[in-house]
Formats: structure tokens, C-alpha cells, sequence
DNA sequence: GATGCTAGCTTAAGCGTTTTAGTGCAGCTG
DNA sequence: CAGCTGCACTAAAACGCTTAAGCTAGCATC
């Protein structure tokens, strides 16, 4: 049960560590026949070699780990499906993903950068609420400006003309949020909308349907997220208002009625990002663009 | 911006960097005294030194990280919560967490340990899905008895006599499903209630709903979980019908009728885990009991 | 005044890798 | 046949840490 390490395979083969390790990695410039090649490869397959990722970040001054830091982000839609999709992409080429959610100290994430000597940080938390630095989401905040339009788009040509736009009041969602507001403004008037109504979604229901309340102009209302739709729809009483989400989740679908939402495709931006924070050339992997997933709410 | 090392200490305070070590790590059997300690921590504090984690998990043979795999588990519920937990825990013994969600293969796993050397691993999948072995949730399946009756009894002194018992037709749940199965049985013989009927909720509504409406004489539905709770909630038309959930997620109070379930401490468990992954002792992390959360559909 | 003991250190090995700087040998050149 | 080149390797250092073992000065003991 003790671990196979370079020198096991080293002796069953016969030839040095040193040689073992030019072959396991297809290290350059180095000369060695295909044969001691096979014989080597053989050995480690057959001892059930693996690396021990620790002695390899020591030598190498850095882990074959990344770090996300979610920081207490609300769970909020696609952010499972960006962490599935960031962890496979990761996975494919022999990294693994550290997650900090980490509600503490804020303090402790340099600590555990210094501990564990990570490839990359990828700071959503730091992103999202506007301290973040030259992080990277995979583009995520990139292409917002593109699925808002989806959504807005998707209102337009049911032939609403004032929105209301709802946005969360979680401090932690501060940047996204006023992101999102710029580009609705920014659509909405490339559309000819008339100018939307920001109102703010928390737990206080009745304050979000007061607000609703007292802009009866209003037809339908673009949320920032599935989750701030669902508030929207459960607290207002005026039926004939549309809801479109946006970052599909789960529930939207067996709410009653059923909620009308914009797909993200979080698992391709999840890849981007993973293939940011290595250094690779993002290009090569495809997020599909957003589209609007109808149903009764809008 | 180099990395600050025990040499950097020693230097600086001017002992060895073995010196460093024992101070920094209050190893015991050493006599320092306390002239010499305050010396070295200052210059530590001062020098803004962090132990290379990689290096000491080199020296020590495993790694100061602890594993958790979910491996495309649902996110129901508390996963979320219980993670938090058990992030907060490690973090305040100096350990950080690893997460795979790895929906994919499952060698992998094996990979990443051995290329990690975790401290310990927390198989959440292969527990719940029953392939398990010999990890530890931390006492969260152990309790689900306890948590059962909580949701049965909030029934049962709600006058109901015949239920139906929910449960998701997700195979990654089969051993929690079963487990539930079983312990509800227990409990309604214990409370003389009605041998309770058993229906199976996936994605297709008009199956549940037919299931329950072929039991005209079931007045209340103990639910697997909030997302199924939901399901039944939306796949029924009928009103006079109990629904209680299971481990409280955000979303059920935002229902009409708003959810009812019970809040299970799943923080409580994580920090559990935590403790019994490092080998200390699991009593003095106590899990508050679960506790129903009465709203308006039970 | 040799011996032993303790306090307060230091030395050095070793964890498993990667990588630089060789080494020995065969074959070719002039 | 000395000198060179290229091949197929190997030796050894280094990454930062922990820890067993050792070492020295000072004091007490017989």
C-alpha cells in the first residue's frame, strides 16, 4: 500500500530516476530509444505509478492546483455548472481545483495561496463585488453584456416597451448588479424601450411589490437572476406582469407559472476560465451563446 | 516578492532554521527560552512568513488538505451549508479543502489523491449512493433518523394517519432514499400510523401526480428532500393535500404554499466531518436538532 | 578533577521530483 | 590513432520543511 514512487519504477526498469522522469513527462531534447521508452512506461503502469503532486510543486515552485474563491457568493444559478466546467477542463490537463467558499476571514485566503502554492487564483467573490483585480471569470463578465440583450431582446419582441429591472440587494453582488443595470440601460435604449425602473429584490417582499406597485406603467420585469425572478413573482399579485430570469436554475421550471429564463452556458465559461488560469489560449473553448428558454412567466 | 522561507527566519532572528521550526510549531520536548521564542516569532510575524504547505506535506507524507467528493451529487439542500461548515472547521485547524465534483470517471479520484495526499477523504457520493466504504459524513446519515422523526411527527401531530413518503428516483440517492424509507417506516409504526405509501419523484410531473391521486385515502406527503417537496407541491392539484419538506433550502419559502420542512444543522455536520477527518474528537462539535420550520403547506 | 546531566542550541538526513551537468562508449573524421 | 560528435544514459543538487541525533557550555555530583 506504500506509494509507488519514481524509484520503484527507476529499479523495475532498470534504468535511473532520472531517466524515468524524461520519459513519463516527453521531456525535450533528450535521446532515448523506444525501446527502454516502452520499457519504462510499462513499469509504471504496471506498479500503478502516480506522481506525488506535493514533491512536484516543492521542486517546482508551484501546485498543479487552482484556487476559486466563491467567498459566500450566493449559490446563485450557474455558478455549479461554471465549477463543473472549470474542474473538468482542470482535470484534462492534470490540475485540481481547490474551492475556498470561505465566509471568514478574508485574510486567510492569502494564507492559503502561500500554503498551497496554487497555478492560479480565480477571485470570483473579489470579481463580483467590484475589489476584484486582474482575475479572470473565463469571460463570464465579458459576455454579460451579450445575455442581458438576450433577455431584454426576448421582452422587446413580446412587445413590452417599460421594464423593470430587478436587482438583488446582496452587497456581494454589487458589481455584477450594476453591470447588469449599465448594459439593460444601454439595450433598452438601442431597442427604443422606454427608460426601465430599477427596483431592489431582498427578503422584505412587501417592498419589492410596493415598488412594483407604484409603476403600473410596467408590463414585464427582467430579473438579474432566476432567484430574484422568483421573488418578483412571489410577491407581487398582479398576474399579468412578465418575469424573465435569467441564469437558468432548476426551480424555475415548476414554479407556477413556470418561469421564463435565459440559459448561460456556465460550464463553457467554467473551461474558459480553467484554461485562462493555465495559460492556455482560451479561444479553443467554445461557449455557446445564451438563448431564452420560454415558458409561462413571459 | 519571493517567497518568505524558515531560512529568511532564521537569518533574520539569527538561529538555525531547525530553531525556527520548533518555535513556530511549539514542538514539544524542546527547551527554548522564552528570550529566544519572542525573537523568532517577531521576526516571522515581521517577515510575514507562511509554512510552504507543499513542502511539509513532502516531509510528512501527507498533505494538510482534505478531500471532499461529491461527484455531481445534487445540490440539494445543504450540501452547500454543510460544506461551509466543514470549510470553516479545517480552516481553523490550519487545513484547507479540495473539492471534486468530478462527474466524471471515476478513477480519477483515485488520481487526484495520490497526487494531492490529502489528509483524509470525505466520499460524500460513494456514502450516499451506498457503494461506500468506510469515510465519514461526519454523522449527518447517522442522524437521519432523528431528523426523520421530526418530519414524521410534525405530520402525525398535525392529525395525519395515511401518508405517502417522496422520494427522488435519482440513483445517486438510492442508499439516502432507501435509508429514509426504511427509518419512516420505523417511525410511523412507532406513532400507530398507517402503513405509509411510497411514491417515486423524477422529472416527469404527471407520474407522481397520478401515483398520489391513486391514493385518494393519503392526506399528507413527508417529502425526501425541499426539491422533491417542491415537485410534489407543483405536480398536484390537489390543495387539501400536507406537503413537508426536508433540510430547508431558501427556495421553499418563496413557494405558494410556502414550504414547510425542517432545518437540519447541516454547518453542525461539516464541522463534524471536519473533526473526525482530522482524527480529533467529534464530541465537542455539537449539531444543534433538527427542528421544523412551520409554514404554510403542513 | 573526572563524570554526568541539562539547557540550548545546530547538523544533517530525507520526503519525491525535476533538471543541469556530466560520463562512458561507439562511430566517424582527418 | 587522437579528436570529435552524438547517443543513452546517470549523478547530484535543489525545492522547504521536520526531526532524530549530536554537540557544547555550564553546573552539580562524587
Amino acid at each position: 500500500m506504500a506509494r509507488v514512487t519514481l524509484k520503484d519504477v527507476a529499479t523495475a526498469s532498470g534504468v535511473s530516476i532520472a531517466t524515468v522522469s524524461f520519459v513519463l513527462n516527453d521531456a525535450a531534447g533528450q535521446t532515448i530509444p523506444a525501446a527502454t521508452r516502452d520499457r519504462v512506461r510499462r513499469a509504471a503502469a504496471e506498479l500503478g505509478y502516480v506522481p506525488h503532486g506535493m514533491a512536484r510543486a516543492l521542486r517546482e515552485g508551484t501546485s498543479r492546483l487552482v484556487l476559486l474563491n466563491t467567498a459566500g457568493l450566493p449559490p446563485g444559478g450557474s455558478l455549479r455548472s461554471f465549477i463543473e466546467g472549470l474542474e473538468d477542463e482542470l482535470d484534462q490537463h492534470g490540475h485540481a481545483l481547490l474551492v475556498r467558499h470561505g465566509t471568514g476571514r478574508s485574510g486567510s485566503l492569502r494564507r492559503v495561496v502561500e500554503a498551497a502554492a496554487p497555478r492560479a487564483v480565480i477571485d470570483l467573490a473579489g470579481l463580483y463585488a467590484g475589489t476584484g483585480t486582474d482575475v479572470d471569470d473565463g469571460g463570464w463578465i465579458d459576455g454579460l453584456a451579450a445575455h442581458t440583450a438576450t433577455q431584454i431582446g426576448h421582452l422587446a419582441s413580446r412587445g413590452h416597451h417599460r421594464l423593470a429591472l430587478a436587482l438583488p440587494d446582496d452587497p456581494r453582488l454589487a458589481r455584477l448588479a450594476s453591470l447588469r443595470e449599465a448594459h439593460t440601460r444601454q439595450i433598452a435604449e438601442a431597442l427604443g424601450l422606454a427608460e426601465s425602473v430599477v427596483i431592489r429584490v431582498g427578503d422584505d417582499r412587501a417592498a419589492h411589490r410596493d415598488a412594483l406597485d407604484s409603476h403600473p406603467g410596467v408590463t414585464a420585469v427582467a430579473a438579474f437572476d432566476d432567484d430574484t425572478a422568483l421573488r418578483v413573482l412571489s410577491g407581487t399579485n398582479r398576474t399579468d406582469l412578465a418575469v424573465i430570469g435569467f441564469d437558468e436554475t432548476p426551480h424555475g421550471a415548476l414554479w407556477k407559472p413556470s418561469l421564463t429564463t435565459v440559459r448561460i452556458d456556465a460550464a463553457g465559461y467554467g473551461r474558459r476560465a480553467a484554461r485562462r488560469a493555465l495559460g492556455h489560449d482560451a479561444g479553443d473553448a467554445p461557449v455557446q451563446a445564451s438563448r431564452v428558454i420560454v415558458r409561462e412567466s413571459a
